[in-house]
RNA sequence: GCGGGCGUCGCCAAGUGGUUAAGGCAGCGGCUUGUGGCGCCGCUAUUCGGGGGUUCGAAUCCCCUCGCUCGCCCCA
């Protein structure tokens, strides 16, 4: 008995699941590559100490969700829980003042150590857009209007979007020194992981699901009322700037990204069709990181897909693959290597070509064909061989006789002729 | 990390203590020894996620374990 599974968490992904991923995928590479966004590829694995100070210790990510070891140099590594730190990382080593403003993507797979169900895995991928050295109100706008748009590009409906604005440091601060108080006054009325984060990550408190807690919170200080006017103007701009675009929004002033990093802007779209991992997209500002991480000041927003849940939304035009143009039916050792060569001329044009290697009886070839759905088939037998040329065919479902031709080895221009005539037209 | 549901062939499933574990799809072989669809015929689980136990007897009952799934938490 086989018993090597994969580990918990993970999936293998086969062809017909992947046509989807790849389509996905094709579309947000065409949307990020006409908003002229370039990408960044930077390892997956990285130095521990890179998350601890760029995400935040406190966080539930790097408390108890990375997967972290030494290596054989007895360096303690840890396999990306998401792409900002490592991206800052990047751009920071390579000195980043010759280039002060930069918008980048990423994509590949992240881990984080929880248990798995519906939209959340072990290992998953994210798409992350980060743009870097802009501070405008016009960057945020553009930043949650790429999200949306191509969230709508792959045709998935009823989205929401919701922001809220953190403030900078100093409204932060401001806050939190009098929401501390509040909970310890009110400490008791809290739910338990919320008592647990006052002195952890208190802002996450407001966050809290738990029914009692929102209750009750209703009556503690804002965030918002703590604004300076400067963070106030910033946060009436972005909203006045998105009702322009018409990009439909909801204020959450619950809103609270679960890393340490962000500053003003905080957003996140979700979807009912998600069930309880709604959030397909989230994002914000973080002012503060590269800075904090050693960098230059350089104020960056940015936001990461779950290319996961992505695919759950996508519709299901997106799963149908492409059909065979050609199927090459051949038997015979001569039959064989003229059908392998004319499969490799085949190539030259946009065509999806495939060789039959079985060596099984024609019937079976041609039952194969059909199967596949090919828009034509090729049969180069012994009689073929002989005579120096082979049959194309138009080939239909339905097993009737089609239109078919017989077309030498070496004659290039009937076979191009015929390509052009009947598999290249739409 | 905590709670609920589930686990029979590659996929979908019937079977809830009693001789050989239905059926469908897919796959393979044949009818057609070199020509498709459709159709027809045949083959494909010594075994019920794994391990232990109860019993004359277990896929069916009990325990443990692994996995999936839903919710909490967290997040994308």
């Amino acid at each position: 008995m086989n018993n090597l599974k994969n580990l918990r968490g993970t999936v293998d992904l086969f062809p017909d699941q992947l046509i989807k991923w790849q389509n996905v995928e094709k579309i947000l590479l065409e949307q990020l590559f006409r908003a002229s966004i370039k990408e960044i590829r930077t390892p997956i694995l990285e130095m521990t100490e890179l998350f601890i100070r760029g995400i935040g210790e406190g966080t539930d990510v790097v408390s108890k969700e990375m997967y972290t070891f030494l290596d054989r140099g007895e360096r303690s590594c840890t396999l990306r829980p998401e792409g900002t730190a490592s991206v800052a990382r990047a751009l920071i080593q390579n000195g980043i003042s010759s280039n002060p403003l930069q918008k980048l993507w990423y994509m590949g797979p992240m881990f984080r150590y929880e248990r798995p169900q519906a939209g959340r895995q072990r290992q998953f991928h994210q798409l992350g857009v980060e743009f870097i050295g802009h501070d405008s109100v016009r960057s945020d706008v553009e930043i949650i209007a790429l999200a949306w748009d191509i969230l709508g590009k792959l045709g998935i409906k009823e989205l929401n979007l919701e922001i809220n604005t953190l403030g900078d440091n100093n409204d932060r601060s401001n806050f939190q020194k009098s929401f501390l108080k509040w909970l310890e006054t009110n400490k008791d009325s809290l739910d338990l992981d919320s008592q647990n984060r006052i002195y952890k990550n208190p802002l996450r408190i407001l966050d809290s699901k738990n029914i009692q807690t929102k209750k009750v919170l209703e009556n503690a200080p804002r965030l918002f009322n703590f604004l300076s006017e400067k963070s106030h103007n910033r946060y009436l701009d972005l909203k006045r700037q998105l009702e322009v675009l018409k990009i439909p929004y909801v204020e959450n002033f619950n809103l609270v990204r679960g890393l340490d990093y962000y500053t003003h802007t905080a957003f996140e779209i979700t979807s009912g069709a998600l069930g309880s991992q709604a959030t397909v997209c989230g994002g914000g500002r973080y002012d503060d990181l590269i800075k904090q991480m050693g960098g230059p000041n350089t104020p960056a927003i940015g936001f990461a897909i779950g290319l996961e849940r992505l695919i759950l939304l996508a519709g299901k035009e997106l799963e149908i693959p492409r059909n065979t143009d050609i199927y090459i039916i051949n038997q015979g050792l001569i039959a064989e290597s003229l059908a392998m060569d004319l499969s490799r001329k085949l190539r030259n044009y946009d065509l999806l070509v495939e060789l039959d290697l079985s060596g099984a009886s024609f019937s079976k070839q041609f039952k194969k064909a059909n199967k596949l759905k090919s828009k034509s088939i090729i049969v180069i037998g012994e009689d073929e061989a002989v005579n120096g040329e082979f049959i194309i065919r138009l080939f239909d479902q339905s097993g009737n006789e089609n239109k078919e031709e017989a077309i030498s080895f070496e004659n290039d221009i009937k076979l191009e002729n015929w390509i052009n005539n009947n598999l290249l037209i739409n």
